[in-house]
DNA sequence: TCCTTATGTAATCAGTGATTACATAAGGAG
DNA sequence: CTCCTTATGTAATCACTGATTACATAAGGA
């Protein structure tokens, strides 16, 4: 029933002062917005120690709560999990979206390669987010209709793209735009999801994988082109 | 040094008869072979509850010894799964194998899709167990030279099938071989884990997913051929 | 002012991976 | 065959975890 109007500075609990200060002071029994303290604790223990150390306990223990804390604002884990998510996916579609406005005057498939490149590199500069968007043993995506919205976001501006790319003859025209958008997802989220696996070591050592994986792109793209 | 002997029937504890029998017959003290009977477990309770649901414990439990036994054989879980996708790679491995050897009077080509449905086919009939192989949270591919040799192992035929394909001139040539093996594992590993992911719903609802799969690797396989 | 509701805590539960000290069986050396 | 080392098992325990319950307090409207 309508959003909860933060309690503004009701008292933080985290103003020093350890081992009980002499003067009780009541400090706020609340404690203003647990539900941005414990996200944002479980972000920065995913950067320190992976999305696999991911506790809680260890969370409510940052946030500075007891560890039934947290079961007040996400029923279990798998929704804290979620709420990660759905904020790291919100930072790679700005991402992409940053990348199409600075290219809007482009061809179309120039803007495809544009996001492409905004996708993998999100990827490869932030590959624990990228691990807990993409594992469905972090979070269940079916279970986040957010989430999903904002792949499906994805999705349709890949297939808007390429019908532009295709109307504008950029396009090779011996397969549908639908199936080369899924072989284009799997191509980017493998690609990805190599890198984060651990898939990628052999490849050109001295080389970056990011850039290895940027001049895939640049040929996977080549063969979607339609011949000169 | 050198392998253990099985110690032929040593005595398997489950013969039966629950609750101590009247006449101890001491029964073997030693399990036999618990290695295999604990990564048979393990992969029992894979097929039943998922790869979340691995518990040394539990498998501990289903192959009748304590929770302590396993640390006998396995320094850590860790290890305990990297048997197990080791198994499991093998399989996938003989799958593509037996694919290659039913069309070893074809084109290269040819051959490399029927790699390519053998290597998809195989992870969209075992999800659970092609999730085993790939993530990384549930085995270092690193740490398991096996693991590492096996999948280098289908790189290579990769690498050997597209080199004929070149020779022959059924691959196109404005992109190198080893750029195109790349795109090529990107593209199998990312539909796959997509599907294990859970990233697969909105497409074709009606078709089902390997079927799905397969036309697209078709759809893929058609922007390799050099233009007639 | 009172009283409902949201939000916190402490205590507890069942389950986990891992370690330790101890017990027993196997199997070769003498 | 006997002894004794070593591999392999067990029980007990530790430090954790996610989750639930009963209880306490703060917020804020009627």
């Amino acid at each position: 029933m309508g959003e909860k109007k933060t309690v503004a500075e009701t008292g933080r609990r985290n103003d020093g002062d350890p081992a009980g200060s002499p003067r009780p002071r009541p400090r706020a029994y609340h404690h203003g917005n647990l539900v941005d303290a414990i996200v944002q604790a479980t972000i920065s223990l995913i950067e320190e120690r992976g999305t696999e150390a991911v506790s809680l306990r260890e969370a409510a223990r940052r946030a500075g709560v007891s560890s039934a804390a947290p079961f007040r604002h996400f029923p279990n884990k798998a929704a804290l999990m979620a709420a990660v998510a759905e904020q790291a996916m919100e930072r790679l579609t700005a991402s992409i979206e940053a990348a199409l406005a600075e290219t809007s005057s482009l061809a179309p498939m120039a803007r495809f390669e544009a996001l492409g490149r905004a996708y993998l590199g999100w990827a490869f500069d932030n590959p624990t987010h990228f691990q807990v968007i993409s594992s469905r043993a972090l979070v269940d995506l079916q279970a986040s209709p957010r989430l999903r919205q904002q792949n499906e976001a994805i999705r349709l501006t890949m297939t808007d793209l390429l019908e532009s790319a295709r109307r504008s003859g950029e396009l090779r025209t011996d397969i549908s735009v639908d199936q080369i958008v899924l072989s284009a997802r799997a191509f980017g989220y493998g690609l990805a999801r190599m890198h984060v696996d651990g898939h990628l070591p052999e490849w050109h050592p001295s080389e970056a994988p990011k850039e290895t994986a940027m001049s895939a792109l640049a040929s996977y793209l080549r063969t979607l082109r339609r011949e000169a």
